[in-house]
RNA sequence: GGGCUCGUAGAUCAGGGGUAGAUCGUUACGUUCGCAACGUAAAGGCCGCGGGUUCGAAUCCCGCCGAGUCCA
């Protein structure tokens, strides 16, 4: 494809406007890219192809710009091209069900805007869109470029078929204006490379910019959409999708040895003093970094170390001290934003990378004794960042959260250490299969068990071979899709009167003799957690109801026909569904309030039998926060208030209600169905609700569990469903108190008195079977007769079991004692037990058991000294026993 | 979303079809003016829950619950 683009680049990228502008095309003759500049060159400006950034303590634009400078620098050039800016989008991705994280900015647009099922905000815009990357953890903080959270300043246009705004001409030279003009970067060190651009199934080609040997940005032509065939077809909307690391631009302009120091200089100021600060070759390293993209290689470090005059090993050491003080800046300031915006750290999802990198920061702390506290770096970045950002100071239970996952953290670090302590002790070979197996299984890295045994080798493949372990392809199951394209979207009338239940539409389509498509419908689809309508049209029943791009398609028992239909719903069903779909937004208020403001919806559904939110949360519920929940719940029950439903323009209703209004999943549209019950809770929300709280009547907490770590589950119920509940557990606890015949508050004293006497019950049968068994013996001790070289105790019990007996035999088997005890209770059991002398015979226990139970239809085994066994053939035991003797005889070793 | 590991005494964990164990802690006694230390002894177990296989399950199999960890 590329080739493919660069063939006919005059068609494909913006040659014109780069041509008018006085740049020539080249082609690189390392890495063979075709890219643009004003005078000739033979070589791109890649990092790796011109030799490492060359803006090291050097300004090449107008003056020094500030972080975010340079984004106010970017809106006031790009509004005069009528650009309207946007504020970011959490990073936390609920409308985009294909990510757990914004990766960048175009995901704010993803997918319906850029599907065109929904209008863009604004022709054009553009966002300083926080965006969080895990892919090259490893490279944070050395290469300077890396991070796991940066603001990505987008360029977005959206060209529908109705209308053109720009595209590839007037877009590079809207950029070429920014950066010339406004950064004031020499037209001479600019360069333009051409570059393909694929994801989220569109494709089209791309200029990348650079300068200096830092890519400051990528803008993509999105313009073709890949079919499942492998061919594909122009977008019907086009887009122009600029991202640019905002970092990159600023340290660009400031040349310092690290774009950290541009971006945080507060944090790193601080990190540097209690960290210690960057050696003197800082600058002439940072210079270098820019080639550093395989950090194992060892061969860079040996010429770069050379070039420096520098030990390598002393090199990659101070590099590494310095990573870990960049790392830290970074990492806090990424898990601050994603904390802020609703994720946590968990051992599943999106969460696991948060996790992994709050750990990484403590364990760097510790390996490079770094003296900080990490609360302490997050306070920094919430004064720096949130100067900027101000929401971020409403940090709500980040310090708690991070003071639970150090926990955790100590808890796995102590518990890994003992487990290696005890295997070392046993002399277990920690070979690499058991290396990968201890990481993988219970997270103890290498560096863990080499302080236990150092004789241990890392493999450098070691992270190559986990991976491995989980290279199995998960399947991805595919709803059903029904194809509704060119069908008009239908009237849902269950909006515009919600308490109707009966309608008349026209029949606009069937998609099969069962499915049918009416012009308007008061059938609500399975939707945003809450199940479909049932009812009738034309007096068949439908069973079901779904929706598929503002189509619903109804699923009946039996064909329908005739144009006109006559549609009843179920009215007592969608009632119940109401109010469990407004008792969930209810429960939700009533988690955060009692819990706090990390509280978000990660799921819900709601059935006719009940209703369930997952939340955020990072530990499970206890009781009495359960009962929290459900008082403060039912206290917006009683307080009767109204449950209003309006129509809102997406941003006025992001700016008055704030991002909160996205609890559900995806919800497309310019304008938004807002769900408020008064300022308590206000989401975008598509279901059906009652009309004020107290119709909901009761809500009732029936369960919670924590589904995975961060999400726990709330199961209830409402109304008179719940009225059934609390009548059904008064009924267990009736129903148990008449039988202990205690009053209800004496259950729990009374089960744990039950308990206690069980448990001593137990303990004293034990004792008397015991007891039992050294009197019955008594008179056994001399019924031992003669069998060559031992003696033999046989003896049969009717009502002992096979504790008793098995408590009796090693008492009378001293010496050399053979004793062979049986009972007929419960089926024949048989008991065997040689005493030591016995057993240096040749006698073993175990065999005379397996062959006397086989005699009995059963089986046995055990030890010389003792073994059991039984079947079921009572009426054989008798003869069995008889043959003991013989069987001992059999034994006896000469 | 997927994989793996683990649930046994108050705590940390052995055992891994055949009489439930160790260490620490607890209690009592001894030694001591007293404490620590030490010695002796004892108490403390629904072997996570529910099924199945078996003469017999803490142990094997299935399901559930709980915890941990890794990968994308």
């Amino acid at each position: 494809m590329k080739s493919h683009f660069s063939r006919d680049y005059n068609n494909f990228y913006p040659a014109k406007t780069l041509e008018s502008l006085g740049f020539c095309r080249n082609i690189c003759t390392k890495c063979g890219k075709n890219f643009w500049s004003i005078q000739p060159r033979d070589f791109c400006d890649e990092p790796a192809c011109s030799g490492g950034y060359r803006f090291i303590n050097q300004t090449i634009t107008k003056w020094k710009f500030g972080y975010k400078e340079v984004w106010d620098v970017y809106v006031d050039a790009f509004k005069k091209w009528d650009y309207v800016p946007l504020d970011r989008y959490p990073v936390v991705c609920r409308w985009y069900d294909d990510l757990y994280f914004v990766t960048a900015g175009i995901n704010d647009f993803q997918p319906y805007v850029v599907s065109g099922e929904v209008e863009p905000p604004a022709d054009a815009v553009i966002e300083p869109q926080f965006c969080l990357r895990f892919q090259d953890i490893d490279s944070v903080g050395i290469t300077g470029r890396h991070y796991t959270g940066f603001i990505m300043v987008g360029q977005h246009v959206f060209n529908t078929p109705d209308k053109y705004v720009y595209f590839k001409e007037e877009g590079i030279a809207q950029i070429y204006e920014f950066l010339t003009k406004e950064l004031g970067i020499p037209p001479h060190e600019l360069y333009f490379h051409e570059d393909v651009w694929a994801g989220g199934g569109n494709f089209g080609p791309s200029m990348e910019f650079f300068s200096r040997g830092l890519e400051l940005g990528n803008q993509v032509y999105m313009q073709y959409q890949s079919l499942p065939d492998g061919s594909y077809k122009e977008l019907q909307t086009q887009v122009i999708d600029m991202g640019a690391g905002l970092e990159r631009w600023s340290w660009l302009s400031q040349g310092t040895p690290m774009s950290y120091d541009t971006v945080f200089p507060g944090v790193m100021k601080y990190l540097y003093k209690y960290g210690g600060a960057p050696p003197d070759f800082w600058s002439k390293f940072a210079g270098y970094a820019g080639l550093l993209n395989r950090m194992d290689d060892s061969r860079i470090w040996t010429d770069m170390a050379s070039h420096m005059d520098i030990e390598p090993h002393d090199l990659k050491e101070e590099v590494y001290r310095m990573r870990s003080l960049y790392a830290l800046g970074d990492h806090t300031r990424t898990l601050l934003v994603a904390l802020h915006d609703g994720a946590l750290p968990s051992n599943v999802g999106g969460g696991y990378n948060l996790r992994n990198i709050l750990r990484r920061c403590w364990s760097l702390i510790e390996e490079y004794d770094i003296n900080v506290e990490l609360e302490d770096l997050f306070k920094l970045h919430i004064d720096e960042f949130g100067k900027w950002f101000t929401e971020l100071r409403d940090y709500g239970s980040l310090f708690e959260i991070l003071q639970i996952e150090r926990r955790r953290y100590d808890e796995a670090l102590r518990k890994g250490r003992n487990i290696v302590q005890r295997l070392a002790q046993r002399k277990e070979k920690f070979d690499v299969n058991k290396l990968v197996e201890l990481y993988d299984s219970q997270g103890i890295s290498p560096t863990v068990i080499r302080e236990f045994d150092q004789s241990v080798t890392i493999p450098d493949d070691f992270y190559h071979r986990v991976q491995m372990r989980h290279e199995k392809q998960d399947v991805k199951v595919d709803r059903t899709k029904y194809d509704v394209t060119g069908i008009c979207p239908t009237k849902m009338l269950y909006y515009e009167k919600p308490a109707a239940t009966k309608f008349t539409a026209k029949a606009t389509k069937w998609i099969a003799p069962t499915k049918i498509i009416l012009d308007r419908t008061l059938f609500y689809p399975s939707s945003g957690g809450q199940m479909h309508d049932t009812g009738t049209l034309n007096g068949v029943k439908v069973l079901d109801v779904i929706k598929e791009d503002g189509v619903v398609i109804h699923i009946t028992e039996k064909p329908i026909e005739g144009d006109v239909v006559e549609g009843v719903i179920d009215a007592e069903r969608r009632k119940v569904l109401s109010e469990h779909h407004t008792a969930t937004h209810i429960v939700n208020y009533a988690a955060r309030k009692v819990l706090g403001e990390h509280i978000w919806q990660a799921g819900a559904e709601k059935t006719l039998e009940k209703a369930r939110l997952d939340i955020t949360h990072y530990d499970s519920l206890d009781i009495d926060q359960l009962q929290e929940i459900e008082r403060a719940a039912n206290e917006l029950v009683k307080r009767d208030i109204p449950v209003r439903i309006m129509e809102c323009q997406r941003g006025e209703a992001e700016s008055r209600y704030s991002m909160r209004i996205y609890q559900g999943g995806a919800v497309p549209g310019k304008t938004l169905r807002i769900v408020a019950i008064d300022d308590y809770d206000v989401e975008a929300c598509g279901g059906t609700h009652v009309r004020n709280t107290s119709q909901v009547g009761l809500i009732k907490i029936i369960n919670s569990e924590r589904i995975q770590d961060g999400v726990v589950r709330l199961e209830f119920v409402v109304g008179d469903n719940a009225m059934k509940e609390i009548q059904h557990q008064e009924k267990i606890l009736k129903e148990l108190s008449d039988l202990w015949g205690v009053s209800r508050d004496d259950i729990p004293k009374t089960a744990k008195k039950f308990f206690e006497e069980w448990k001593g019950l137990k303990k004293e049968n034990a004792r008397l079977k015991e007891e039992l068994a050294k009197a019955r013996i008594s008179d056994m001790v001399n019924s031992a007769r003669k069998v060559d070289d031992v003696r033999l105790i046989s003896r049969t019990f009717a009502d002992a079991d096979i504790e008793e007996l098995i408590k009796m035999a090693p008492l009378l088997a001293k010496g050399d004692v053979v004793v062979i005890l049986a009972s007929s209770k419960d089926g024949a059991k048989i008991v065997v037990s040689a005493g030591p002398v016995a057993v240096k015979h040749g006698i073993d226990s175990g065999a005379i058991v397996r062959e006397l139970s086989k005699m009995v239809g059963g089986g046995g085994g055990g030890k010389p000294g003792l073994a059991q066994g039984g079947g079921p053939k009572v009426e054989r035991l008798d003869g069995a026993l008889g043959k003991g003797a013989e069987l001992v005889k059999k034994q006896m070793r000469p």
